[in-house]
Formats: C-alpha cells, structure tokens, sequence
DNA sequence: GCTATTGTACTAAGCAGTTAATACAACAAT
DNA sequence: ATTGTTGTATTAACTGCTTAGTACAATAGC
C-alpha cells in the first residue's frame, strides 16, 4: 500500500495517519522493528523533517516506542492495537452518519447506501 | 445551523462545502434570494475575502448565479440541486467504504456498524 | 576507540492560506 | 444625478507547512 498524499491537508498528519492504519491492521506487527524516519521519508517522497514530525505523533499516540540508536518499534501491547482499530473505525462511522444526516439522509437510507454501493467488491 | 471550521483545511473549502449542503437541503431554496458575501463572512466570523472564495466555488459548480449589484441567486434547476445531494451522499459513502476497508472491516461489518452507532437519534 | 546508524535540532527559504484595509465597478432605489 | 448596496480587485503582513541543508547526540557493532 503507497501513500496517497492530497494537497488541502498539513502532509505530516496524513502520514500520521497512514502509519497508524499500517500499524493496527499487523503491516507494522506488534513488537517488531519500524523502519527508520529516513527509509519512510523516502519511500514516501517527503523531506526527513516531515517524517519526523508524523513519528511524533505516532509517539505521542502510544503506538511506537523510540530508542536513540536502535530506532523504533512498535507496541508490543496488542490489545491497545486493537483497541485503536475498532475506535478508528467507530469514528469514522459516526461521522459518516453525522455527514449523511446533514444531507437529509436517515440512518436507515444510510444503511440502504452501504448495501447498494461498490456491488463488485466480495471482501 | 453554525459554521464548523476546522484548522487543517483551507478555511474557504469548508465554507464551500458547508455552503453546498445548505443549498441543496434547501436552506436557501431553489430560486432563493443568496446572503450576501459581507453578511455571510460576518456570520461565519471570516475575512470577506475568504468567503469571495468560496462564493466563486459554488458560482464554478453552477449551485449560485451571481448579479453585480442585486446579488446572488440560487439557481432554479430543482434537479441539479437534488442530483447533487444524492451525488454527495455516495461520494461519501464510498469514501467512507475505503476507509473501513483499510481498517479490515468488510462491508458486513460496516452495515453491522451503522445499525449499532448512535443508538439514540430516532432521526 | 572508531565508525556507521539512528534520532534529533536548527536555520533559511519558499509557498499557500488568512486577515486587514482600501478602493473600484455596476446598478437599483430614490 | 446622487446614494447605497453589492460584487470584485489589490496590496501588505502574518502564520503554518514544506523543503533543503547541515549539524549534533547516542550507541550498537566492529
């Protein structure tokens, strides 16, 4: 999976943003090694700095550990990886409703919507 | 209902935004006098330049004819209104689809999550 | 001890969004 | 014709994001 970056939000919080997804989804396992902010810098085609800063976030959040010369790695504390997912997920649920009530739309035509759209998509 | 701004995203967008859904909810209805830019960046408590912008977004997207001196005008075509309304409600609900997706939630799940979120809103 | 790797800090520059202040253009109302 | 309302344009300044370049700090590995 790339990053997709977009242009009308600061590039450091969607990478933020990204990284988390990777790391509450097992692509960053937990406990294992992350790589280093030069390596995603460049595989993200950003300066080192802005890298840098979304690691601070990542920090902040609880989801990665920092050592000075080993680099980082990711919580080995599971639950609070899955605990993370399932509230992304609830986020983002809920301001999906909230978008669609807006639009005069209930929860149920909302509900219609989930199971009308992208018919060719098994998962 | 208030204007909700938000930092990470250019100012004007969100009004623009914002703006759409009050149109086409009919907030202000088809063929309806339009607030005028001074007015609107008084309530929403921007710099008038700032509400210009967004003026000149839904003037491109066809949503406001605009008069030198009497106004603007939303426009009378009732079903470009509604078509966009229902445009942006999918739009929504895909992206929203993707998101969930990348979290490793399928769309059963999804479906499972509107039915169990905000239990409280009879709508 | 030396070296390479990693995280971190700093400065300077450029760009976009926002605000403030001002002025102009068009025309309805009187 | 004058006045007031509306849209529009311009300039300057400030801030945050991004990049570039450089340098320093800590320590694992040799």
């Amino acid at each position: 999976m790339q990053f997709k970056l977009e242009g009308s939000r600061p590039i450091w919080q969607q990478l933020a943003e990204q990284l988390t997804v990777r790391i509450v989804t097992g692509v960053y396992p937990a406990g294992s090694h992350f790589p280093t902010v030069r390596d995603l810098a460049s595989e993200a085609g950003v300066n080192p700095n802005t890298m840098q800063r979304a690691m601070a976030q990542l920090e902040n959040d609880g989801l990665v550990i920092t050592n000075r010369t080993t680099g980082r790695t990711v919580t080995d504390r599971e639950e609070v990886l899955e605990d993370m997912r399932r509230q992304l997920a609830l986020e983002r649920t809920e301001e999906y409703l909230n978008d669609l009530r807006s639009l005069g739309f209930d929860r149920a035509e909302a509900a219609e919507m989930i199971r009308g759209e992208g018919e060719n998509n098994g998962d």
